[in-house]
Parts: structure tokens; C-alpha cells; sequence
DNA sequence: TTGAACACTGAGCAATGATCAGTTATGGGT
DNA sequence: ACCCATAACTGATCATTGCTCAGTGTTCAA
């Protein structure tokens, strides 16, 4: 009788048993999913650890016996939505073989998966930090970290092959990678930030986006078999 | 950043004074500069109300004399940054005649000085809520927002200008507009949020980004005099 | 000189993330 | 059957945050 509070009793999700003696990964689990659907839901900064805590069916500090900070239940959200589009990029590698068209599918599918989850993409991709680029000094964050640079390396290294073939135009590799970065970053966050501006249509924005890319990158001669032109309609 | 608590008063940077009857307009004015500064050097989070007014020279509760809150103060800022980003717009369209070479040097400014003032791009640009497109319910919100449509419409309207006189393919021209609004956003933003990172030269990229949008955009057969070509050194 | 408007302060509130000394339950070893 | 080390967890409490409010001093027109 020492927790049960019947007053304040709510919501709480998922077994607020207390685990058996080996079973505390299953609690990470359940805090991590939980604080996913919190975050996505209502944002980072507005979850506090208490109302995690409480939904989660612990008290407060028992949050801490699993994470260091509140921060730190994020990244571990974030290691996993890596892989979301790291599979992505994998399953494209497989299915297409031209690396024009790659590039367009890479873009495409990074893209989608952004707008597709907003919430996450905020979290990962829009929040101050200084995450993705390996400077990490913890332990356990160099490993963390190397999952955001392969995301980044993977359309990298599509460019600088784009461009030793000779599809793309001879050009600065790394800023060309990084100019493809800006592009569709800026499509995902202007309409997360502004889900109700006017803006077009999804699709013909993606389309155009990537083609505007592709026309600005591509050798002088090179004309890619499966181009899509941008639309030519007026208004 | 810890605070290292100085014995007595430290730093006061401008005259802490009680200000005379009607001169409460002067401290309006050294709170908005010390807190850009602060702003600018810290961000705005690590920025509290109490280091502010210390510095300001005034108590904590000083602050809200003239503020309604830690983030009024920040949108008097904003407010100041819609007028310079207007006001750079202008003279662009004074002293350059060639709408394709307004093109350029609107991006580029516009580029500039969001990441000249990345706490004020992140609060106008960055926040996801409807500050630009006049849905607001504020009195005074009005009269803000029209400065932000301003500044969207002012690129809208040389992007349909420069499709209408076939310098720019025949293309959406809405479509064509936000595009050009992506990369640049993009840009802005992925410096301002991980600035860490190891980008590219600065000004290497923003010209990249603003010659792929117009190589993207120009008509085939057009070719503008003063086209300056993507950097053609390697690495 | 007076008194109302102005400039400003000190104390304090509720909420936050984090810490820590302790308490309870578990289960392998005996 | 009973240890008892320890994993799992709690209650109290911390410093810090943005913000409020009752009140204190100051200025200046009348």
C-alpha cells in the first residue's frame, strides 16, 4: 500500500509493475516508447519528466535510473529514426541501379520520410545540436553519432560519383553534396514550420525541387534519360 | 556557460540611472541592444531574464516595465529585422536594373542576413506557428505580419516577373516560387541549426545554391551575361 | 508644496530538470 | 527456508527558470 495513490492513478500505459531482476531494458522500451508518442504529440521542450514519468508509471526519478537527462531519452529516439532512412537509402541502392536516378530517389525518399513524420524530422534535423558529425567526446556517443554521418556520407558520396562520372558537372564536390542537403531540408522545414501557408502541392513541389537540382548539377551535355520536366503549367 | 558571480555589479553597460519622467523609451532601447547582443552570443534559451537586466543594469523585474515577456523582447527584434531585410530589398531594386541579377542579389541578401541574425531568422523563419501570412489575432500582430508577407512576396513577384519575360522556363510559377524559397531557407537554416558542422565556405555556398536555382530555372535557350559558374576546383 | 504618474525593487511563486540518500522487492546461492 | 547483494524504485529536495505583485522612491506639472 506504500504507491497506490488512488487519487492520482491515470493513464498509466503500459505494466507500472515493479520489472523482475533482469528486466529493466524493458522499462527503456517503455519509456522510450512513450516519450515518442509524448514528443510527437506535444513537442520536446512541452513533456515534462514528471508527466513522462507519471504516464510511464513511475515516479520521477525513476526515470533517471535509466537515462542520464531528459535529452538523452531523444537521442536514443534519434539513433532509431537513422535507420528508418538509412534502410531506405539501402533498399534504393538495391532496386536502381543508375545513379542519376538514385539521386533522385534518395532525395526523393529522405523527403517523404520528412514530411511523413514531422515531429521526428524536428527533433533530429531542425533542433540546435551538434550531433551528426562525429565531434561527440562520451563513449557511447562517437557509435551514436556515426548512424547521422552515414545519412549524410550516403547522398555524399552519390554526388562526388555523379560527379567523377561525369553526369554532374566538374565542381566542388563537397558543396555540391552540401547544396543538395539545403534544398530539401528547406522543403521538409518550411512546410513543418508552416503546415497551413498556401503552399502547392506536395508532390510538385518535391518534383520540382529535385528536378531544379538535378538541371542545375548536370553537365553541360548530359541529358538523363528518365527526366521529368518541371511542370509546365501556368499559376 | 556558468556563472561566475561577481562579488558586486558587474558589467553595466550602459547608464543604469534611474531614467527621468518620459525617458522610459531609452531603456527600452539599451534593453533591446544588450539583449541582441546576448541574444546573438548565447541564444536565446541560455539567455535569462535575470543576466539581461543585471547587464541592462536594472532588477530582474525591471524588465517587465517594458516587457510583457522574455519573448516580447524578441519580437521587437524581429520587428527591427523584417524592416532591414525590406529596406536591403529596396536598394537592390534601385541600384540593379536586371531582373535575373536582382534575382541573385535578393537571394544572397536575404541568405546574409538571416545568418547575420540567426536568433531573430530562427524566431521569423524557424518557429512552427503562422506568423508570416496575416492569420493573426493581435492587435498589434497585424501590422507585423504584413511586414513578413512583404518579404515573401517581394521574391514571388521577381520569380513570376522573370518567367513572364521568358527568362525563366515556362513553368508553375507558385511552384517555382517556393522552390526558390527552399534552398536558401534550407541554407539558412542547417548553418544556423548545426553550426558545428563542417560546411563548405560560407559564401562558396550560398553562391552554389542561388546558380543551381537559376541554372534550374533559366529557359533553355537563355543564357545571362553575368552568369558566374558553379566552382570548378575539385575537393 | 503637493500628488499623481512614472521608474523601479525585493520577495516570492510555480514549474522545471536533476540529485541523492534511502527503501523495497527479487532471486541466485546456501 | 532463509540470506543478502543488488537491481529497481521513491520522496524529499536542490538550483534555476520566467513571471507577478505589493510596495518604494523619484520626478515634475500644477
Amino acid at each position: 500500500m506504500k504507491r497506490t495513490r488512488m487519487a492520482a492513478a491515470p493513464a498509466r500505459i503500459s505494466g507500472n509493475a515493479r520489472k523482475p531482476r533482469g528486466q529493466g531494458h524493458e522499462r527503456v522500451e517503455e519509456i522510450l516508447a512513450i516519450a515518442k508518442a509524448m514528443f510527437l504529440a506535444e513537442g520536446f521542450d512541452a513533456v515534462t519528466t514528471r508527466r513522462l514519468a507519471e504516464r510511464v508509471g513511475l515516479s520521477q526519478a525513476g526515470l533517471y535510473v535509466y537515462f542520464k537527462s531528459k535529452e538523452e531519452i531523444l537521442d536514443a529516439l534519434c539513433q532509431r529514426a537513422y535507420e528508418t532512412t538509412l534502410s531506405a537509402f539501402r533498399r534504393i541502392e538495391e532496386e536502381v541501379s543508375d545513379d542519376l536516378e538514385r539521386f533522385r530517389r534518395t532525395l526523393r525518399v529522405f523527403v517523404e520520410i520528412g514530411l511523413d513524420h514531422p515531429e521526428e524530422y524536428q527533433i533530429i534535423y531542425m533542433r540546435p545540436r551538434a550531433l551528426l558529425y562525429g565531434l561527440g567526446e562520451g563513449p557511447g556517443r562517437g557509435a551514436r553519432e556515426s548512424r547521422g554521418v552515414q545519412v549524410v556520407r550516403w547522398q555524399h558520396d552519390l554526388v562526388r560519383r555523379l560527379i567523377r562520372t561525369g553526369v554532374f558537372r566538374t565542381m566542388n564536390a563537397k558543396v555540391a553534396c552540401q547544396v543538395a542537403l539545403f534544398a530539401p531540408h528547406g522543403l521538409i522545414a518550411k512546410l513543418i514550420a508552416w503546415p497551413d501557408f498556401p503552399w502547392a502541392q506536395r508532390d510538385a513541389l518535391i518534383d520540382a525541387t529535385i528536378e531544379c537540382l538535378v538541371a542545375g548539377f548536370l553537365a553541360p551535355g548530359c541529358v538523363s534519360s528518365s527526366r521529368k520536366p518541371l511542370k509546365d503549367g501556368h499559376e
